[in-house]
DNA sequence: CACCCCATTGATATCGTTGTCAAAGAACAT
DNA sequence: ATGTTCTTTGACAACGATATCAATGGGGTG
């Protein structure tokens, strides 16, 4: 048999309410008492019951992050950074595979939520991308906050990345390296990312003069065999760019596998650039001059907003957007 | 306000004890009472109030997945497959990050089991190779089973892979493709899975006439850092080898890269093979002869025999190993 | 027909908290 | 001294299920 609050009322000789004041710290309880009675929590080893808690106030202490994302490297390092943010505040964390394209999405969702009372949703791209899956949980009046690159509706909770300025910074980059022939690839159309990275292209070789050319230009979904197939089509032209930006790390390999199979160098006869730093990025030869996204750092912030709302401290962790790290290895190459 | 089984029992005309005897599916129901108040279950729309459920049963419906593995693929897999085992069981997956080295390893996970009363633990190498904190669940009275490459004590819950097996069969295959001088890198100590493939590569060799050569057999630890670094110093030595087995793909990788830096080319100068089938394994180029094993699946019994138990079932779902298969790709070349 | 057994059902207690609301006492103003 | 307000506390109901145990009634047995 545990111990329950009633133990701990009388052995702090006073109600049972006085004890739930104390372990919810709750305001107005005398300090004298509130000694005495943490003193006994601690001398019989209390700890509430969750279920009873959860039953009692609604509340489940789950949140539970949504994800459908075929990045494995990015999935663990955003539950890690979540799990991190969970620790010691007596929220769990539960994970929920969804499928974007499911027509059963938002039903079952909510489904979700409702059955087992789960507190708040984490939503990650490109779930976090759907406007009306997300007005379907405000309408549902389902806590969330979403892990996304575009900034949001000011109202809502989020942490975003500057991924425009990112791949702006990293096209100049090339651009610097003395390159004027730079195709892209561009990501999955559904994930808002997709649209900032190719911007920022855009702009950053529109502002230094350089005229952008659709053969040179590819549409990619961020896995590894649509950088192939894109590598494969490129290179098959009569004239190939002397770089290639990706819209992500995949997708890179992708071309530089490409690339290699039709006896090219990188990045002797072609410099190649990535998106996000995700393993594979050093894990190849030559390694990838990418960018990295605090992730993990990120995903915690999100619970962490979420957790300060629930606990009333919605004041103190706020909405942030979070700075990429431009990292440059061997596979750029100057001219 | 949501509908209760008292709603149920008061529509149905029957107790709410009854209601909560067909929800269970308990014997000893009347058919026609069952009909009333499935009927009356799915006009009014009830679904039972899980935190009630829990409160009452001293269940959570949660099942919580430990693991400390830095293979990022290999956990996202995992969990998909536990995940799909969940669904629609009324069980949830909570995700739980754990340091295998720590000391507060064994309390803080009875402390989490405890305090969220988690009904059962899926345990992942190379936690479930530590037979003390094993040992310390069981003490507990805490439900596990273990996703574990070598067989267990036949008591306990399990699944295995043959990984003995599979590294003999590949260890074979290189040899039937002509090689004879083939080096070796061991994978992280504290896995089973390290020692079993190690095993299966020396009775291999041994079997096929072929003498050990430690200095072409190197300690790794399973990351692709620890695969760079005994690809340098075996490629230091004077006489190299003509292939090599790494414990997995991304020492392989990191093989391949060490290589690559050094001019030599996979597989015209050295065949490399990896265990895993992870990712990185196709993309790089040449893509890499390895073991597939069914980790989904296997992550997915491990949930399932767990769930059976809990429903009573055990008979139906049982421990099982499952079996790999190789892949054969263009990293492995015949002399 | 009397008896017993077993399948079926329900009244009520119970799980361990938090919520409601009222009471008691302290502090302050009049 | 009295009234008013605020802080502190507790008694008890409530959350929504399952568990216990007794009551009921139909069927089989001798």
């Amino acid at each position: 048999m545990a111990v329950t609050i009633k133990d701990v009322s009388k052995d702090a000789a006073v109600s049972i309410k006085t004890v739930s004041r104390v372990i919810n710290n709750e305001a107005n309880v005398a300090e004298a008492t509130k000694k005495k009675v943490l003193a006994s929590v601690k001398k019989l080893g209390f700890k509430p019951n969750k279920n009873a808690q959860s039953l009692r106030s609604k509340k489940s202490y789950m949140l539970a992050l949504l994800y459908d994302n075929p990045n494995k490297s990015y999935l663990a390092d955003v539950q890690s950074g979540i799990f991190n943010a969970c620790k010691n505040t007596g929220y769990n964390l539960v994970i929920q595979e969804c499928d974007y394209k499911s027509n059963k999405l938002k039903t079952d969702i909510i489904k979700f939520v409702e059955d087992f009372k789960i507190d708040g949703l984490i939503v990650t791209p490109p779930l976090s991308d759907m406007e009306d899956f997300l007005k379907e949980l405000e309408d549902h009046q389902i806590d969330y906050s979403v892990i996304a690159p575009s900034t949001m509706n000011p109202e809502s909770l989020y942490v975003s990345s500057n991924d425009y300025e990112a791949a702006y910074t990293l096209t100049s980059e090339i651009i610097k390296h003395g390159h004027k022939d730079i195709g892209f690839i561009k990501g999955h159309p559904k994930h808002s990312a997709s649209h900032l990275r190719f911007n920022g292209y855009l702009d950053a070789i529109k502002n230094h003069g350089i005229k952008r050319n659709d053969r040179w230009i590819k549409q990619g979904n961020f896995s590894f065999k649509s950088g192939f197939d894109a590598g494969v089509e490129i290179f098959h032209s009569e004239k190939i760019p002397t770089a290639i930006f990706a819209s992500n790390d995949s997708m890179a390999a992708g071309i530089m596998k490409s690339a290699q199979m039709k006896g090219m160098q990188v990045p002797q006869d072609l410099s190649l650039t990535g998106f996000d730093d995700s393993p594979i990025a050093h894990q190849i030869w030559p390694a990838l001059t990418t960018v990295k996204q605090p992730v993990e750092k990120m995903a915690a912030h999100a619970a962490k907003i979420l957790i300060a709302k629930f606990d009333g401290l919605a004041e103190k962790t706020k909405s942030k957007e979070f700075k990429s790290d431009l990292i440059v290895r061997e596979s750029l190459r100057s001219l």
